[in-house]
DNA sequence: TGTACATCAGTGAACGCGCGTTCACTGATGTAC
DNA sequence: TGTACATCAGTGAACGCGCGTTCACTGATGTAC
């Protein structure tokens, strides 16, 4: 086993385990999920995403069958960060999650500023709509969740208005990031977000 | 002067006059603002643009600098569908444009179905943000303009609240639009649009 | 009005380059005895 | 427990291909006389 101290993962054990060859493995996935985030899902090579992971191109295909199921694989990992926030507004809230604080936690300039590390929905919709099938259906099921949990944080209106408002409050806040991020201006850029955050708080 | 029938773009003329060259360079940003919309700005090439608009590669850089400067050129022409469909709008209303006979015009599935021909924020939000400083600069332009136009089809309330709206239901419209051609199941794509509709009506 | 000539829109092949993918190879791992 | 060997993660060069861009060329246009 080697030690490798490498600029974008800090130090890391490489070797020929399978062990190994499992974090390698999650190493790439990690780093994909947040370059394709970054750069679009063609902005990103597969040679430079392995030495981004400290290895180099040849082993690709020890992990992957093709580029597209590294996407796949990878825009599954970067939804997951969707879940991470969820979480963190959930410890913001003190373990009670409420939909007010999923919306603090979304419509933050440190998400503008930050699409790696961020909603995927609003860094790759139309990437999405236009991906490979398996990519596509994971987008899919996500969109299907992430309805889900906004309908259930809005409340037991039994009358199915607060799926609607679910709806419309992820609709609001993927296009607002979106369009923040295209905003060179800072102050329209949060104007764009605190107009959203002000209208979606009076929703639920 | 040539007589020449082509799949795209039916029968036109092509020569080696100003005019034929004004045509030419027209049909190239018209069909580039359609493709760039439908596949992403990074989705098809100089050659095969060409192509479809009748002319071969090597011409390209009679009309234009580079690439970029025909994105650029592109996404300036795709932006100006929105102020035709604009004007749609108010034909249909009869002259007399509300915010609601744009939502409407906007909030529907054979939007969804046509990036082609529809919003370019819808299509591109993402790309945009990475784009071009040139491509960026008219993105921005748009976005305080399409701000503009819905604030003050929204009304005259001089407390600011009418711009806010406007954000809100520009960010929604998009974010709707993104997620509603995600959406493989056409139900859930319809019930996107219709409960974002039915919320931004209430808006105003 | 007619002719000679310069211009330049459009042609089609070629260029270097970066991409996804393949391959023969190396050497650590893990297993069979 | 020790040794021989098969496996396979990772290497580094090479592959074909499509891309943006360049270039020498063609021939219609438009202008000067």
């Amino acid at each position: 086993m080697v030690i490798i101290q490498n600029r974008q993962e800090g130090i890391f054990a490489m070797g020929h385990s399978q062990a190994d060859k499992a974090r390698t493995h999650e190493r790439i996935v990690e780093l994909a999920a947040k370059r394709f985030r970054e750069k679009g899902l063609d902005g990103i090579g597969v040679a430079d995403l392995m030495k981004d992971a400290g290895v180099t191109v040849g082993g690709f295909y020890k992990h992957f069958a093709s580029r597209d199921a590294l996407v796949a694989e990878a825009v599954a990992t970067a939804f997951k960060s969707w879940d991470r926030m969820v979480d963190e507004a959930r410890a913001k809230d003190d373990g009670l999650l409420t939909f007010t604080g999923l919306l603090e936690q979304y419509l933050i300039e440190d998400h503008t500023d930050n699409p790696s590390d961020g909603c995927t929905f609003a860094a790759l919709a139309p990437d999405l709509a236009r991906s490979d099938i398996r990519t596509k259906a994971v987008a899919n099921e996500q969109l299907k969740r992430s309805i889900d949990v906004l309908t259930s944080l809005i409340g037991a209106a039994d009358d199915g208005s607060s799926r609607q408002k679910a709806i419309v409050a992820l609709s609001a806040m993927v296009g607002a990031m979106s369009l923040s991020r295209l905003a060179e201006d800072k102050s329209l850029s949060r104007e764009i977000l605190q107009a959203t955050l002000a209208a979606m708080r009076q929703l639920a």
